[in-house]
DNA sequence: GCGCAGGGGGTCG
DNA sequence: CGACCCCCTGCG
């Protein structure tokens, strides 16, 4: 594949390390020149930021500009909705002007499922670990300045791999998880169209959720991640923290239940609860 | 330096 | 509610 190039200008609302850094995605890794390098279905592209240019650079399948478009959700504007977040209240105000850069990316749905399942109870160094055996195993090698790619795994490629195989890789108790669930998509238990096709938010987790190794906290990321519903509200540890600090104020964060954020989130956020849960995720961790 | 606990972007039974 | 694989990290 050719090399190419795209420069998107004028650009206020693209910060590459919020954008990698906010907990959204695992394949992307910091250049010494500060720049991003990251591999997306058959692309890998590297990002940089000079002055106020944001500069796309890598092989593609297909054009660069169409790519990058639908990858860094280039159509939605993130001014407006920070602006309409900031008047909410001071918290988020402060939360959005730390992480002003965050974008979610439009992620390729069967990688996020698979991505998030192993993401249960472990740490993103591990996460990304396991993530690069497994695509290095079962993806497609890439090759771009020199270095060696590896595309995540399709469907059919993971389905050849042993719950052995599986946890050869370090994938620890997920292994069964993983398994049965590729199986489920191979068996046409469940497809992606109509996961992609579903409107619905809830009817939409419900079938999430029958996956193995997906529950609430997982089938929202896969849906904010993946499928664009800015309204759903991850809720893990950190979210948990910062929701509990500036609002409930109870003493043990543990003990406030799940549904009770989940309802302060649509009551305050409404629609742009994901976005709220992006940026004081990024706020809160880093802080 | 190295060895050893502690715990991690939850899910399942 | 407790167990769960396995590293990754941090302290001794």
């Amino acid at each position: 594949m050719e090399e190419q190039r795209y420069i998107l200008k004028n650009c206020n609302s693209f910060e590459p390390v919020h954008i990698f850094d906010c907990g959204q995605c695992f394949r992307w890794n910091r250049e010494e020149d500060g720049s991003y390098t990251g591999i997306f279905k058959n692309n890998v592209l590297n990002v940089k930021k000079e002055n106020e240019d944001i500069i796309f650079e890598g092989v593609c399948d297909g054009d660069i500009e169409e790519v990058c478009k639908e990858y860094f959700d280039l159509n939605t504007d993130y001014e407006e909705i920070k602006a309409k977040l900031s008047n909410i209240d001071e918290y988020l105000k402060n939360s959005i002007e730390y992480g002003k850069g965050i974008r979610i990316l439009n992620q390729d749905l069967w990688e996020t499922i698979i991505s998030f399942i192993i993401s249960a109870n472990n740490n993103i160094p591990r996460i990304k670990g396991i993530i690069e055996r497994k695509s290095k195993k079962y993806g497609n090698k890439i090759i771009y300045k020199g270095k060696n790619y590896y595309t995540f795994p399709d469907m059919n490629s993971l389905g050849k791999a042993s719950v052995e195989d599986l946890r050869a890789l370090g994938l620890g108790f997920r292994d069964k998880r993983i398994y049965e669930t590729t199986r489920m998509f191979l068996d046409k238990e469940i497809t992606l169209e109509e996961l992609e096709n579903e409107k619905d938010t809830d009817t939409l987790r419900e079938k999430l959720i029958t996956l193995s190794g997906v529950g609430g906290k997982v089938a929202d990321c896969i849906m904010l991640f993946s499928l664009k519903k800015f309204d759903v509200f991850p809720i893990d540890v950190w979210v948990r923290r910062v929701m509990n600090e500036l609002y409930i104020k109870e003493d043990d964060e543990n003990k406030v239940s799940k549904t009770l954020i989940q309802n302060l989130a649509k009551e305050k956020y409404n629609d742009l609860a994901g976005l709220a849960q992006q940026y004081l995720f990024y706020w809160k961790r880093d802080a």
